[in-house]
DNA sequence: GCCGTTTTCGGCCCGACTGTTTTCAGTCG
């Protein structure tokens, strides 16, 4: 069982704890659970195993002894029991937008919708049918409000990833900013911590004028929906069928709601903790005593008044960061202007390959790279198929781009101008299922430095695939392990293997791991980047373009890096060309 | 059910919006 399904389990005992009437705070102890249980980053199961549950935050004694029963006999005899009394199609309704426990259990009941199966099929036919509008407690909105409800559902996609919230994001604001009343558009939620995916978009508007400001936005023309519109927020469904919210503040207390918006939810809770110990309520106006409330123009004056510094939003996940702001020793993390040189591309160079190749020249490449600032880039491509060429063959071939690419780097490394930039020679080569690489010794020998990557198998078992990939990552000339995990966003996680392992053997042997800036891979995953620096790891922030226009996606891996609290020295592409060879090099 | 550098008992985050209610419950973030 893996993570998400485990925060699944505790979700539907809280569900079903709170139609039992249970203690409101036993309820919310589940819920928290598996909140933390979804930002593990490890695998719940391996903690178990060394005897770490309860180092989870939110898991006690009690949840701690139904995992392990979980673990060891794949059930849990009690939750079995607390389910016993409910009908399976319940659990199934919880994920339909509007419903929560106490309506997915009343309509279940009432209804005699019992199999989980076909659950949320049976609910829409009763709904159509008008059967919901004659129980108590509903009526024909609320009828209405279920069917939109199951219909989102029916087509509800994945989560968006970062870049396609980006966008998003960006045509909304730039419409808001037209409208008058709007003196300030923010966006705010996952998206403003730069999650790797985003569910919801959320804006934040600071006006004086409230009631324009919520008119101009559900009249905005890409709105197809508009789900909810009070005094101070709205809430819509874009064309694209992407939920859209929007609050507005007055610019007096446009701090408080910024704050409040972004979150995490688990970080303002723990703010607001700590604020009752002072004897202070937080909320997006402000911060009260006793009935007194205070505004905040900025974000930095509302942290302040609670006794800590400013927290850069990304990593806002509850993790350490509120402790660190209180003491005053929250990283200062990296920046895109600290990026120095792009390690991982690919180009069109005309060899059958053993993956994808790019679309744009090797000179195209270093151009876009002089464009973009940077002191010096290594080009690369993946290694020549092994299913194509002879080992002798490879090494010929990799000679002979190598002797290209060598008078292309001389004219650049010799340019007297601003347009001079040190290139590298490299290739992606392949980690073959027996952990040796796709290209023989004598043809590796000719590049600068060489990353390592899985591209196949990916099934292999945990042990297996961790030696895989050591034996592999310990050959002198690999010096970066890319994508390591594997993992594509929405589609396909990420491969089991022993990260704590790998990391301990990339410090030692003066490795790095590679944070890959690909939209949907985003790999290392944060909560691992920050696993590796625990190591003393070093990282490096590459783009893996397959076109020019892909190296502007750096600042994506770079959102990563920020998001594992890496700081400019935990980043080898921040070096200048002088140190970074001698690190790639030796 | 979890948690503790004042506590191993007695606490436990805050508010907006909606619909179906005659004053509040449910859901959401």
């Amino acid at each position: 069982m893996n993570n998400r399904e485990i925060a699944g389990l505790l979700r539907a005992v809280s569900a079903a704890y709170e139609i039992k009437g249970e203690n409101v705070f036993r309820i919310r102890a589940y819920d928290s659970a598996a909140d933390s249980v979804d930002q593990a980053s490890r695998e719940v199961k391996d903690l178990w195993e060394e005897g770490k549950l309860t180092e989870i935050p939110g898991i006690g004694p009690n949840i701690a002894g139904h995992l392990e029963e979980l673990f060891k006999t794949g059930k849990v005899k009690h939750f079995q029991e607390v389910f016993k009394e409910f009908p399976p199609a319940m659990f199934e309704l919880l994920d339909v937008p509007g419903i929560g426990p106490k309506s997915a259990f009343k309509l279940t009941k009432a209804l005699g919708i019992n199999r989980a199966e076909g659950a949320t099929q049976n609910l829409l036919q009763a709904a159509k049918t008008g059967k919901i509008r004659m129980l108590e407690g509903f009526g024909e909105e609320s009828e209405l409000q279920i069917i939109k409800g199951l219909e989102e559902f029916s087509r509800r996609e994945d989560r968006m990833l970062l870049t396609a919230a980006t966008q998003l994001a960006e045509e909304f604001v730039s419409y808001m900013k037209k409208e008058k009343a709007c003196l300030r558009v923010e966006t705010l939620g996952s998206l403003r911590r730069r999650a790797p995916t985003v569910g919801d978009l959320d804006l934040a508007v600071a006006t004086r004028k409230p009631e324009q400001v919520i008119k101009a936005f559900t009249s905005y023309p890409g709105v197809k929906k508009i789900l909810a519109a009070g005094d101070n927020t709205a809430r819509v469904i874009h064309t694209s069928g992407r939920q859209v919210d929007v609050k507005t503040q007055t610019p007096q207390g446009f701090g408080a709601l910024l704050q409040h918006f972004t979150g995490s939810k688990a970080h303002n809770i723990h703010l607001r903790e700590i604020a009752i110990e002072k004897e202070l309520s937080l909320s997006e106006h402000g911060i009260k005593k006793g009935e007194k409330l205070t505004e905040f123009t900025s974000e930095e004056k509302f942290y302040q008044a609670i006794g800590m510094k400013w927290i850069p939003p990304e990593l806002r996940e509850d993790s350490g960061e509120i402790e660190a702001a209180q003491k005053d020793t929250l990283p200062k993390l990296v920046e895109l202007k600290d990026i120095k040189g792009d390690l991982h591309l690919h180009t069109n160079y005309s060899w059958i390959s053993s993956h994808d190749a790019g679309v744009n020249s090797m000179k195209e490449m270093i151009e876009k790279s002089v464009k973009l600032g940077y002191e010096y880039v290594a080009i690369g491509d993946h290694n020549p198929s092994t299913n194509s060429y002879s080992p002798d063959r490879i090494v010929a071939e990799i000679k002979e781009r190598t002797r290209l690419l060598e008078d292309i780097k001389y004219s650049y490394e010799n340019k007297n101008t601003t347009r001079a930039i040190k290139v590298l020679n490299t290739l992606e080569v392949d980690i073959l299922n027996n952990g040796k690489l796709a290209v023989p010794d004598e043809g590796l020998s000719l590049l600068d430095f060489v990353i390592v990557s899985i591209h196949s198998s990916m099934r292999m078992g945990k042990d297996q695939m961790t030696q895989r990939i050591l034996s592999g990552f310990s050959h002198p000339k690999a010096k970066i392990l890319g994508h390591p995990t594997g993992r594509l966003l929405n589609k396909r996680e990420g491969f089991e293997a022993d990260w704590d392992t790998i990391f301990r053997f990339a410090k030692e042997k003066c490795k790095f791991i590679e944070i890959n800036s690909w939209p949907s891979r985003l790999d290392l995953p944060d909560t691992l980047v920050r696993r590796a620096l625990q190591f003393g790891v070093q990282l490096v922030i590459d783009t893996d373009s397959h076109a020019s226009e892909h190296m502007e996606l750096m600042r994506y891996g770079v959102d990563v890096a920020r998001r594992g609290w890496c700081v400019k020295s935990d980043i080898i592409n921040t070096l200048s060309y002088a140190k970074i060879i001698d690190r790639l090099l030796k």
